[in-house]
DNA sequence: TTCACTATACCGGCCGGACGGTATAGTATA
DNA sequence: TATACTATACCGTCCGGCCGGTATAGTGAA
C-alpha cells in the first residue's frame, strides 16, 4: 500500500506497479484503489474510468518522454551510447512508466500504441543526429530496443533500484564497445 | 468465427487472435469460444480453465519453437542472418503464437517466461555457433530481438500475410548487410 | 465574526452485467 | 452401447462504474 504523494499520483503509481507486476488483467480499478491505499470512489473521483486511468498513465509517460530526450540529446558521449546505456532498466520513473504502458500496447487502444509510435520516431531522429548513417542508427536503436524489452518483458527486478546486473544478464560495457565501433566505421 | 481445423485447434487460434488483437484483458473463456465457433462448455472440454487454455499455448509455442531452430540450424546464409530475416513478422503460425505468449509474460505466470527464456536461450547458443564473439552475437541477436519486439508490441499487421513492409518499416536488406560486416569484422 | 454557499477531495455501498467454472443433457460415429 | 465431443443452463464471484454522502477549506456579503 503505496501512501506517499497526492492520491491522484499514488493512484497512477498503483495502476504502474500492478501492470508490471501482474499484468493487466489483474490491474483491476479495485486493486488499483487498494494498491493506493485510496477506496474505489476515491480512485474513480480522479479518473471516471479504465480508460481516463490508460490515458493519465499515457499523459505522465508523455511528459517524461520529453525530460528524457532533453538529457539524451546532451549526453556527452553522445545520444546512441545514451540509448543503449539506458535501456538496461535502471528502474527509474520513466522506466517504469514506459514498462507498464507497453502492456497496453494492444488492439483497440491506439492511443498508447501512438504515444509509442511517437516516442520512438523522437529517439531515432536523436540517434540519427549522433550516427549519421540511416541503417547504422536503425540498429544501434534497434538493439537497444532489444535490450529494453527484454528487461522489461521477462527479466524485470521486482522491486525498484534492485539489481539490475542479474543472472544472465547481458555485458553492456562490451556491447557499448561494439556501438562506438559502429559508430566510428561510418565516420564521424 | 474461425471454422477450420478441429475444435482444439480453433480455440487455440482464436485465443491467439484475441490476445494479439485485443490484448489479454479482452481475452475471456466466452469471447476466445465465441470466436473459435465453438460454445463455451466445449472449450472447457478441451482446456478445463483458464490456466490450461495457457498452458495449451505455451506447448504450442514450445513445439513449433523447437521445429524453427532445426530450420535456422541449417540455414545457408547462417544463423544469425535467418534470425534477423525472420524477425520482421512475416505472419507465420509460429510468428502469432510467439506474439500472443508475449502478452501473457507477466506477474505470476512464470510458464511463459520460463519458456521464453528457453527459446532465447536456444537462439542464442546458435547465433553463437554462426558469430564465435559473444558480444557481436549477443548485439546481433538484440537487434532481431528489437525489430521482432516493435512489430510484434507496436506495427502488427491486423490481417495475416498482409503487407509486412507497413509505412515506416525498417530496411531490412540494409540491416543484414550492417549484419554481415558485424560479423565479418570479427572473423569467420 | 458569522452565516450561506461553493469547490475539492474522498469514502463506502450498491447495481447490473460479465466472468470463470460446473453440471448435465444431448448427438454423431464406431 | 461406448467414446468423443458439443450445447445449454446455471452458480457464485468479481468487475466497472455510479451515487449519496462527508469533511475540509475557502469566499464573499452582512
Amino acid at each position: 500500500m503505496t501512501t506517499q504523494g497526492s492520491a491522484r499520483e499514488r493512484v497512477l503509481a498503483a495502476y504502474e506497479d500492478l501492470l508490471i507486476n501482474d499484468g493487466p488483467r489483474a490491474a483491476t480499478l479495485g486493486a488499483v484503489a487498494a494498491t493506493a491505499g485510496v477506496s474505489k470512489g476515491g480512485l474513480l473521483y480522479h479518473f471516471n474510468s479504465m480508460e481516463a486511468l490508460t490515458a493519465g498513465l499515457v499523459e505522465k509517460m508523455r511528459e517524461l518522454a520529453t525530460v528524457d530526450a532533453c538529457i539524451m540529446s546532451e549526453d556527452p558521449d553522445g545520444c546512441a551510447s545514451y540509448y543503449v546505456r539506458t535501456s538496461i532498466f535502471g528502474g527509474t520513473t520513466f522506466d517504469r512508466t514506459v514498462v507498464a504502458a507497453m502492456r497496453l500496447a494492444q488492439g483497440e487502444d491506439s492511443t498508447v500504441r501512438a504515444a509509442f509510435a511517437e516516442m520512438h520516431e523522437r529517439w531515432y531522429k536523436l540517434i540519427l543526429s549522433d550516427i549519421k548513417d540511416p541503417t547504422v542508427a536503425r540498429a544501434v536503436m534497434l538493439l537497444g530496443d532489444g535490450l529494453y524489452y527484454n528487461a522489461a518483458l521477462f527479466g524485470l527486478p521486482t522491486t525498484p533500484g534492485q539489481d539490475a546486473e542479474a543472472a544472465g544478464a547481458v555485458d553492456v560495457e562490451a556491447l557499448l564497445r561494439v556501438v562506438a565501433q559502429m559508430r566510428a566505421s561510418v565516420g564521424q
